[in-house]
DNA sequence: CGGCCTATTGACGCTACTCAACATGAGTGG
DNA sequence: CCACTCATGTTGAGTAGCGTCAATAGGCCG
């Protein structure tokens, strides 16, 4: 058996990438795509736990997660931290910084995961030569934008469950959208981070994953969920 | 007296506002200013209690606000509906709507409020020329992007006081910036606005006001705020 | 002056946090 | 392979902070 082209290539050519309608190519070219190819960096996986950028560093790159899951987290004043977002396959991550020389968040491996890293001024010029890269980076931006609102909705609005409920359907969506199963999935963060992220505290996140399970609406198993009853779930997201 | 321009053209003129160092044309040359300034349309000012845009309109516009504020509403699945964000001179909103077809949000005048509309397309045509504009541009909405990380901080993480407190430094310090007093302010929203924004009920905002000017840290009269001890308001924000 | 809306204050109850003990699984080394 | 430790997650009891309900006060407008 032989390959047409070297694995390398094939791994980080946006035309072959099985993410591009989730990510920045969608809309674009197969010519516009290779010059988009031109500008991601190659790099290996980052292990778990292993930084991609830290907080107070230097910007260079937005990344696009090309397989595995990334946490993001922003650091208090008073030495506590948030998490911001949790980010997967085909999402694009570093938006905050852009118009600063530095990274005020950091960012953290959740599993082993690989990136495309875009370096942020080469990226600029590029859109500046292809119209709809920028529309779609501009697109993707207002749906990272949207997500943020609808967060602030979760924690300004919603009770510890419906919080929980919210997160999970969440999650299940972004799983369908990348064609995986939206009724069972590995939840590739801690309970400590589900709850930080939530504004909760760890043994409320715990107490809510039995009660739901018991109310026949998950059954987990540590960090495998099935959602049983996707109705009830989504009631209890609304409020 | 004569004036050399008629005055609705300096009014909308991006070299003559006040705001330009504060506002998309920051960085940009004369010349730039005034292709900018081409896609800018007047509109008579909006009263307190106008939409600007509602949730489910079609999106065309950006709006940069000239003079007044603005409160930016997401509604909920369930007819509740949080406030994302309150919109002072100088600062761009309608964002997350920029890859969709209609708006999310909806954006409510406070006060008499003036606004140049940019009709996004045009936006995109001219950010297209002028490379120096679409970096502003991209600056503004990387800190818009902060900003809303750390209000996920500030939900997340503090207790009521502390929200408040922050909620309270973010306006002084955002007056400063503007040239106005970081002590002494007129709240432009309502009790009911700020408790919405914040997370909280009305009533807790209430005690929280009161309590703050029992500690000497406030002087509240109605909307009328003056900061007492600005340093220890820094100290409650932070947790 | 009277009515209305916004804001304040009080009393009470519930949600979710804290502190603490315990369980379970993963990883390590003998 | 088993015993050990450590990290992670679960469960219980007690409580504080904040929400809810209700009554009252104060500014604003006709």
């Amino acid at each position: 058996m032989s390959y047409k082209f070297n694995i390398a290539t094939v791994e980080t050519s946006c035309k072959n990438c099985s993410l591009s309608e989730l990510c920045l190519p969608r809309g674009l070219t197969d010519s516009e795509m290779q010059s988009l190819d031109t500008l991601v960096e190659k790099r290996k996986p980052y292990k778990s736990g292993e930084y991609l950028f830290q907080s107070g560093q230097i910007f260079k790159n937005l990344y696009a997660i090309k397989s595995g899951s990334v946490k993001v987290v922003l650091p208090s004043e008073d030495g506590e931290q948030q998490i911001i977002g949790f980010f997967m396959p085909g999402e694009l991550l570093g938006l905050d910084a852009m118009g600063k020389k530095t990274h005020v968040c950091s960012a953290i491996a959740l599993e082993t995961t690989s990136v495309c890293s875009l370096p942020f001024d080469d990226m600029q010029d590029i859109c500046h030569d292809i119209k709809s890269l920028s529309k779609q980076f501009l697109s993707l931006i207002s749906s990272e934008i949207g997500n943020e609102h609808q967060m602030l909705l979760t924690l300004g609005k919603k009770k510890a469950e419906s919080r929980l409920a919210t997160f999970l359907i969440n999650l299940s969506s972004r799983f369908s959208r990348r064609g995986l199963s939206s009724n069972a999935f590995n939840l590739t963060m801690s309970r400590h981070d589900i709850s930080n992220y939530l504004g909760l505290a760890d043994e409320t996140v715990s107490r809510l994953f039995t009660r739901l399970q018991d109310d026949n609406v998950l059954s987990v198993n540590r960090r495998l969920v099935e959602i049983v009853d996707h109705e009830k779930l989504k009631a209890i997201a609304k409020l």
